[in-house]
This record gives structure tokens, C-alpha cells and sequence, in this order.
RNA sequence: GAUCCUGUAGCUCAGCUGGAUAGAGCGUCCGCCUCCUAAGCGGAAGGUCAGCAGUUCGAAUCUGCUCAGGGUCACCA
């Protein structure tokens, strides 16, 4: 705080958190190099943090000012400080270094009311407002009713989770929406299959999950339209051109191109069969949500959405947008944004992908006036949103610019992409329940299974951590690969040695609470080890990362910060006891700093689908 | 061909709005359980930040070109 009185500065020192105190700073350093040239017209002032603690706690490079001040860097901060010296400063202890001026800052004295705002905030602390009254509509997950989850949709649904928290801890209001794609010629794929071969048996009948049931189906379909394909080469071969013919007219893929047209027809028996099978698919991809802690507010169905578009794209080619090509098809023309021609509607009149999505987000629009809204698609469809927002902003939508496409990478294998054809997809439920095997066997080989109480619980916590954290870690709009021999461990850089913190913490504290020991925080000034104050530094950055990571639309940042605060947190624990540390005093400092770590970790789980574990 | 993305340790990834000696995990090697849970801690080895040029006091970071890998450019979704 700045008090400005007769020309000469004041400074009181109201208990500032550390980055207000580092931008207090800044702008004190500022000011002294402005009055030093005599202008205002001076580059703007860096601020970063120095290499090592003995330099201090954040640093101002001052070499661009070596020019216009004809003084080496070193010179200029001794003027510096002697200015600011002279008028009384901020709280820290300024240290120059080659060419630097740093501040070493009072890191313990702030963790005084820093503990303070923590617990009285509990889990809300690091929550803020810089996206309040901001209503943001988050589309993810968009699964076939065909086949079950993968490990690409798992990405796509950590993700989406995951942002919708960060959004939310930013004070905007937001509506998680799927949407189902639940139609089209690969949907009557499976019915087909299932009619063909499936003798009335049903996921009850076989016990199995109803999405695998229909995912069987779908590759049965592949396998016979691949046999008559073959059956069709052989008859070719031998000459039996009647065979081959009679093949090819009854070829499945044929087959399903009719059902389609059926289905699109509403012929009822088609009807009721698609009915049937979406919701063994439906009920199947619900559990593994479930499963997976994934939810949604509003479910779109593409069988109910798909024929929004059409009207739009008429009523846009009457007001010019687009035009009607010789062969009756309606198109638009990319030239403005550097691309080809795109067509919007078939010469048929049946609409195409991109002309049920203008009609979809026109229809959520009007469903819910949102701000802005952020589809988590592939990177392989940015074409497909690059000209979507173009021609729903040149249909007159303002909110158009407000659409965002958060292009996640693609995630594949060790050998490369994953291949259904080859079986190396890896299936959603599966790699869940083998984590959850191998998170049960450590439990049982560390003997933990009496103390954990419920093992399987414990176990399918820790496979979500796992599995949330491996897929956060990386910056979503990177590609990354997944080796499922090795790349998913409980060791290290994991969601379980995160989630093994908050246990140690958890039981840290329990313990000292049955030794009757609060945590208070005593005498800050105790708490002298740079573990300690790395700590209180990184407890006061935890709003910063929430906010950055909203703005970034990217939940690594705070899972890069959670590993930093564990990984800080165990080196230091390792080294100096809390319990019994030397004087009760010290003790209860330290335990009041392990709970304000413990609530922000906690607080920063919540946002990457880390479960929280008293104990494991 | 056009366009977008990527190239950092053996592997998987941070760091990229330019700042001090480029980081982590895994893997390899070596230590540490009379001590609040060893899913842990410490140490060692491991780098031409793809290459070349430019801008700058200063470049992994910005610009250009080159090379390599991937995506997309459908009347599929």
C-alpha cells in the first residue's frame, strides 16, 4: 500500500501476500528508474525469479536500461536502490547481483495471515472471480453409441472434467453438455451384425456390459463385410460372375446404407431395434462415466440435432451466405479465410456433418445464452471448426466469436496411432479395472489393507489418479503417447505419490491431533528452512495457477503445481520432523503449515479428478 | 501441393509473453527403514534444446529458411 503525502512516500506494510508484495516491488523499482531518466519513456520492467534463494526471492533484470541510462547494469542498481532507499520501501532485504536487483522477502512473517486466509477459506481457497457472471457452455466426451470407450475418449473426458472445474473455480457458470452420436450409416452397422447373428441374445443374457455387447456387433460387422469381400475376389477369381454379382448386391455395407435410409424412413421395426441397442450402449457408457467421475448437465442426441441445420443453411442461401452449385448442391465459398469451397448441404437436400453442428450451436445458444462456448475436439477437426465459427459468424451470430475449438492431441501408442482394425485400441474399462488390480496389489503387498478399511474403493481411487493425472500432465493440445507396459505407474511423477501425500498429511495431522497438538501458528518467524519457505511461496502462487490455468484452458498447470507442492512437501517432512520437532512451538508452526499445504493440495485435486485419501 | 501442429537427456514430458549454471519422472548405477506410512528421500551418470541464419546487452523461448515426424485439405463423422 501506497500512501502518497506531500510529495513524499510512505509505505505501510498491511499484511500483503507475497505477490502483491513482489508487484509492490515492481512498481517501486519502476518509479525509481523513471525519476533516474527523467521520463516515463522506459522500457517495461521484467520480473522473474532468481536461480538460487541466497539471491533473493524475485528478481528485476535491469540491462535494457543500459543504454538509454549509459550505465552498466551494475551502476544502475546501485541508483536504484540508493533511491529507493531514500524514500522508505516495501518490506525485504534488496540484494544486487550482476546486473540484477533482487528482493529477498520476508517469506515466514507472511505466512502469518497467509494460514489465515487458507483455513478460513478452506475449499474455497484459490478460487476467484476474474470469470464471474461469465456463462460458458463446455462440449466434450461425444461418444458413437457403437463401440465403448477408449483411451482417446478418456483423454477427452479428463480434460473436459477437469476444465469445467478450473471454469468453475474461476467464478463462471458453466454447463457441461455431450453429444451422442447416435446415428448414421456406422450406428447400423452393429443392428445389422446383431440381426444378422445375434439370435435374440442380450447383454443381461450374455452378462455382459451393454456398450461391449453393441462394440462385439460392430466388429462382427467388419469381419463379415471383409469375408465378402474376399468371398467376392475368390468368385471373381473362379469366373462365377453370378456369384459375384449376387454377393455384391447383398453386401452388407450395402445393406446398412438401405437400413439407414429405413431408419431415416421411420420404419418402425428398424426403429424399435436402434431403440433397443442405444440404450444397452447408453446404460454401458453411463457406468464407465460413472466410473470415471465424469458428468454432464445436458445431453444432446445427433438423432434429435442432426436436422436442425438444414432450415439455417436454406434461410443463409436466401440472404446470400451461401449459393447453390449447377449440380443443386448448396456450398459456400472459403476465399476470404484462404480455403476451398465447402458444401453444407447434399445435392439430395440430406445434410452433412458441419450442417448439423451450425444447427446445434445455434440451437444451445438458444437453449442457453452462453458467453462463450468451448468444444474439446481432436486436433484433426480444426478444419472442421475453423469453418464452422466462419460461417455461423458470416450467418450474422455475434457470439460466434466466442466459440473456442480446444484442440487436444491425439494419444497414441508406443507403435503408433491406435487401430481398432488391429485391436491395439486400448478400451476405457479395461485399463481402469487393471489399475485398479494393480493399485490392490500394493495394497495388500504393503499390508495396508486393515488401515485403508474399504480396499476396493481405496484401489479405484488411486486408478483414478492415476489415470486422471497421466492424461493431465501433459499440455492438452499436444499429441502424447501412452505405453500401457510402463507408462502407467504409482511411482514418481503420478497421481499416487500426489495422492500419497495427502494421506501422509492426513495422517500427520491426525496424529498430532491425538497427541493433543493443534495446529497454530505460533511464531511464523520460526518456520526458517527454505523447504518451509518454498512452501508458504508456493501456498500463496495456488489462486495464480487457478487463474492461469482458466486462462490457459489447460489443467496441467495446476497438476505441474500439485507435483511441485508433494514433491517439496516430502523432501521436507523427510528431513525435519513436525511432531517432534524441537520446541512445541516449532511443532504447531509446522503442523499449521501442513495444513494449509494439505487443504491446497486437496483443493487442487478436486480440479484434476485426484480422489482425496485420508489414508493409503 | 496447400495449411496447421510438433522436434529439449536412452524413454515420457516440463520450461516458450526473451534473463543468471536448461528441469522432472521413468530407466541405469550407488546410498538411506531403532526415526510422523520406503507408493518415500538423497546422490551419480546422461543435453550441439533438429540444423542454419537473423533480431537482441542477452535466444530452448522471437523471426526467416532447411530437414524430420504427424494432422487436415470428403456430398464420412
Amino acid at each position: 500500500m501506497i500512501i502518497s503525502c506531500r510529495g513524499k512516500h510512505f509505505y505501510f506494510i498491511v499484511t500483503l501476500m507475497l505477490n502483491e508484495l513482489k508487484n509492490e516491488w515492481k512498481n517501486i523499482v519502476e518509479s525509481a528508474l523513471k525519476k533516474i531518466a527523467g521520463t516515463d519513456d522506459i522500457p517495461a520492467l521484467g520480473m522473474t525469479e532468481p536461480p538460487k534463494s541466497e539471491l533473493g526471492d524475485v528478481a528485476f533484470p535491469l540491462f535494457a536500461y543500459s543504454r538509454i541510462l549509459r550505465k552498466s547494469p551494475k551502476d544502475i542498481a546501485e541508483d536504484v536502490k540508493k533511491e529507493i532507499e531514500a524514500n522508505g520501501k516495501p518490506d525485504g532485504e534488496i540484494i544486487l547481483a550482476s546486473g540484477y536487483f533482487n528482493v529477498k522477502l520476508s517469506v515466514s512473517n507472511a505466512f502469518d495471515s497467509l494460514y489465515r486466509k487458507v483455513m478460513d477459506e478452506g475449499e474455497e481457497y484459490g478460487k476467484n472471480r476474474s470469470m464471474e457472471n461469465k456463462r460458458i457452455m463446455l462440449e466434450f466426451s461425444c461418444p458413437n453409441t457403437n463401440k465403448p470407450l477408449h483411451l482417446g475418449h478418456m483423454r477427452n473426458d479428463s480434460i473436459g472434467e477437469s476444465i469445467s472445474r478450473i471454469l468453475k473455480a474461476n467464478g463462471a457458470e458453466v454447463l457441461k453438455v455431450n453429444l451422442i452420436n447416435n446415428r448414421g450409416v456406422h450406428i447400423c452397422k452393429s443392428m445389422l451384425a446383431y440381426k444378422e447373428f445375434g439370435n435374440g441374445e442380450t447383454p443381461e443374457s450374455t452378462g455382459e456390459k451393454g456398450d461391449h455387447f453393441v462394440g462385439r456387433y460392430y466388429v462382427k460387422f467388419a469381419k463379415w463385410a471383409k469375408d465378402t469381400d474376399e468371398k467376392i475376389n475368390e468368385a471373381e477369381e473362379k469366373g462365377d460372375m453370378a456369384l459375384a454379382e449376387a454377393l455384391r448386391a447383398n453386401h452388407p455395407d450395402k445393406r446398412a446404407q438401405s437400413m439407414l435410409k429405413d431408419w431415416e424412413d421411420g420404419k418402425s421395426d428398424v426403429i424399435e431395434l436402434w431403440k433397443l441397442m442405444n440404450k444397452w450402449t447408453l446404460d454401458g457408457l453411463e457406468e464407465s462415466y460413472r466410473n470415471m467421475g465424469i458428468s454432464f448437465d445436458k445431453i444432446y442426441y445427433e438423432s434429435e440435432t442432426y436436422k436442425y441445420g438444414k432450415a439455417e443453411v436454406l434461410k443463409g442461401l436466401e440472404d446470400g451466405v451461401f449459393y447453390r452449385e449447377s449440380d443443386g448442391s448448396v456450398q459456400i465459398d472459403l476465399a476470404e479465410i484462404g480455403l476451398d469451397k465447402k458444401v453444407l448441404l447434399r445435392k439430395d437436400g440430406t445434410t452433412i456433418y458441419i450442417t448439423q453442428d451450425i444447427g446445434t450451436a445455434i440451437r444451445r445458444h438458444d437453449d442457453y445464452p452462453f458467453d462463450s462456448l468451448i468444444y474439446v475436439v481432436g486436433s484433426e477437426q480444426a478444419y472442421h471448426f475453423k469453418v464452422l465459427f466462419y460461417i455461423l459468424k458470416k450467418l450474422g451470430y455475434k457470439w460466434a466469436d466466442e466459440l473456442y475449438h480446444l484442440s487436444y492431441g491425439m494419444v497414441n501408442l508406443p507403435e503408433g496411432k491406435m487401430k481398432s482394425r488391429e485391436g491395439t485400441v486400448v478400451d476405457a474399462d479395461d485399463l481402469l479395472s487393471e489399475l485398479e488390480r494393480l493399485a490392490e496389489n500394493e495394497i495388500m503387498d504393503k499390508g495396508r489393507d486393515e488401515i485403508v478399511g474399504d480396499v476396493a474403493s481405496t484401489a479405484h481411487s488411486i486408478a483414478l489418479a492415476a489415470l486422471n493425472y497421466y492424461l493431465l500432465e501433459v499440455t492438452p493440445t499436444r499429441d502424447m503417447i501412452f505405453d500401457p507396459k510402463k507408462s502407467i505407474s504409482f511411482n514418481g511423477n503420478t497421481g499416487p505419490y500426489l495422492e500419497y501425500m495427502g494421506a501422509r498429511l492426513s495422517s500427520i495431522l491426525k496424529k498430532a491431533e491425538e497427541e493433543g497438538l493443534r495446529a497454530e501458528c505460533v511464531d511464523s518467524s520460526l518456520l526458517k528452512e527454505d523447504d518451509e519457505k518454498t512452501l508458504i511461496k508456493l501456498i500463496s502462487d495456488y489462486p495464480d495457477v487457478v487463474e492461469k490455468a482458466a486462462r490457459n484452458l489447460d489443467p496441467s498447470v495446476v497438476a505441474q503445481f500439485l507435483y511441485s507442492v508433494s514433491k517439496t512437501f516430502s523432501h521436507y517432512y523427510h528431513d525435519n520432523q513436525i511432531i517432534k520437532a524441537e520446541t512445541e512451538d516449532l511443532a504447531k508452526t509446522r503442523l499449521a503449515l501442513a495444513s494449509a499445504v494439505l487443504q491446497v493440495l486437496r483443493n487442487g485435486f478436486a480440479l484434476v479428478g485426484i480422489p482425496y485419501l485420508a489414508s493409503m
